[in-house]
DNA sequence: ACCTGAACACCGTTCAAGT
DNA sequence: ACCTGAACACCGTTCAAGT
C-alpha cells in the first residue's frame, strides 16, 4: 500500500526552536510592525499554538530580548587595523544602519537587557574610546555620546517605531495643523526637510561629537 | 427632619474633565509606571467607571498625547534678554529636568504627536537657533542635534521610562551576568558609574555639541 | 450631557492533559 | 520532550440603555 504524500495549502511547519521563533518574531516585527507581534500572532505565522512557544521561550520579554540582541549581531565588527576613532565611528554608522533595518528595535534598546551581542558591541566601543588616546573621563564620556547620538537619531529618523502607515498618518496630521503665524520656525524647519537640501544630520553631528572631544582633551593638556 | 451627611470611606468624586483625566493620568504613571497606567486603572483612581473616561477623552491614544504635553508644558520658556544660544542650553537643561520629573514621558515624546506646548518649545527652539548667528544649515543641524541630545541622554538615565523597582531588578541581573574576563571594559566602565567620580556628561557633551557648532560656523566663512 | 452595564475582540500566561 | 485546549486575569473600545 502506498501513502501518497499530498501538499497541503498551508506549508509544512518547520521545528520550532528558540532561534526560528526570534527569526520569525524579527519578520513579523519587520513587516507588520512591532505592534502586531503578539505571542497567538507570532505562534499563527510558525504553523504552531501559542503555548507552543512557551517550550522554546521563557515569556515575550526575553524573546523581545533576543530578538534585540539579533539586531545588535548584525552591528559590523571594528575593523582592528583602523585608528580607534575611526573605528568608532565605523561602528556608530554600522549600528545607524542595523537600527534602519529593523525600526521597531530602536524603541526596545534600552528597554531590554543587553544579551551577548550587545554586550561584545559596548565593551567593543568602549575599548576603542580608552584606546583612542583621550583621557579616560572623556573616553567615559564619549562612549555615552556615541551611543547617545545613534540612537537618538534613529528615534527621531524612525518616529519611535511606527509603521510605515501610522507614521505618515501622523506626519499629515501634524502638518495640516501647522499654522505658520504661531509657528513659523516649525514650518520653515519643515520646508526645508522636504526641499532635502540639508545635508546628513547624522554624520556631520557624528564628527562635531567625536571632533570635539579630541579638542576637549588637546586643551585640557 | 435631618439628613445627617456621613463621611464615607471613598472621597467624594470631583466632576470628570479632560484636565481632571489627564491629571490622574500623570499621577498614576509617575507612581506606578506607564504600564499600570490602564483605562480601567485610571477611572478607578477617579472613582468612576472605564466608559466615562471616553466622555472626556478620544481614546487612550489622545490621552497619552495629551500627558505629555502636559510634560512639555513644564519646560520653562526662554529668557528674552539671554543670547540665543545661551536660551538654548537653558531649555535643553529644562527640558530634560522636566523628563526626570516624568520618566514615562521620554519614551512617548517621539511616539505621539506634538500638541501646544511641544510645538511652542520647537518653534522657541529653532527661533534661538536661528537668531544665533549660525549659518541656516548648522542652526537646522544644531536644533536636531540639541533635541537628540537631551531626549537620548534621559532615556539612557532612565532605562526607558521603566519604574524603579524592574529596573533595579534589571540592573542586578546585568551586573551578575558580567564577566571580567569576557567584558573586561564594561566591569570597568560601570565601576567608574557606580565610584561616581566622572562628572555629568549631561551637560559636558551639550556644550561641546554647541561649541562644536560655533567652531564649524566660523571655519566655513 | 454625562454615566455605565454588558459585550466584543483581543492580550500574556498557567496548568493539566495529551502524545 | 514537545504540543495544546481550556481557563484566568487582564486589555481598549463600542453600543445601547439609563438619568
Amino acid at each position: 500500500m502506498y501513502v501518497v504524500k499530498v501538499a497541503t495549502d498551508t506549508a509544512p511547519r518547520a521545528p520550532l526552536s528558540p532561534a526560528a521563533i526570534v527569526a520569525a518574531g524579527i519578520t513579523l516585527a519587520d513587516e507588520q510592525g512591532v505592534d502586531a507581534l503578539s505571542m497567538r500572532n507570532l505562534a499563527r505565522s510558525l504553523g504552531y499554538e501559542v503555548m507552543s512557544l512557551y517550550n522554546h521561550v521563557r515569556n515575550k520579554d526575553d524573546l523581545l530580548t533576543l530578538m534585540v540582541d539579533a539586531v545588535a549581531a548584525e552591528i559590523d565588527l571594528p575593523d582592528p587595523s583602523a585608528p580607534p576613532l575611526v573605528a568608532v565611528r565605523a561602528m556608530a554608522v554600522s549600528t545607524n544602519a542595523a537600527l534602519a533595518r529593523h525600526p521597531w528595535a530602536a524603541p526596545l534598546w534600552l528597554r531590554q537587557a543587553p544579551g551577548p551581542a550587545r554586550m561584545r558591541q559596548m565593551d567593543d566601543l568602549l575599548r576603542l574610546m580608552y584606546a583612542s588616546g583621550l583621557s579616560r573621563e572623556l573616553a567615559h564620556h564619549g562612549f555615552h555620546a556615541v551611543n547617545n547620538h545613534v540612537l537618538g537619531y534613529t528615534l527621531q529618523r524612525l518616529g519611535m517605531g511606527l509603521e510605515g502607515t501610522d507614521l505618515e498618518d501622523k506626519a499629515r496630521d501634524f502638518m495640516a495643523g501647522l499654522d505658520a503665524d504661531t509657528y513659523p520656525f516649525m514650518v520653515a524647519h519643515i520646508h526645508e526637510h522636504l526641499d532635502g537640501h540639508t545635508g546628513s544630520s547624522f554624520e556631520l553631528v557624528l564628527d562635531l561629537i567625536l571632533d570635539g572631544l579630541v579638542r576637549l582633551d588637546r586643551e585640557a593638556r
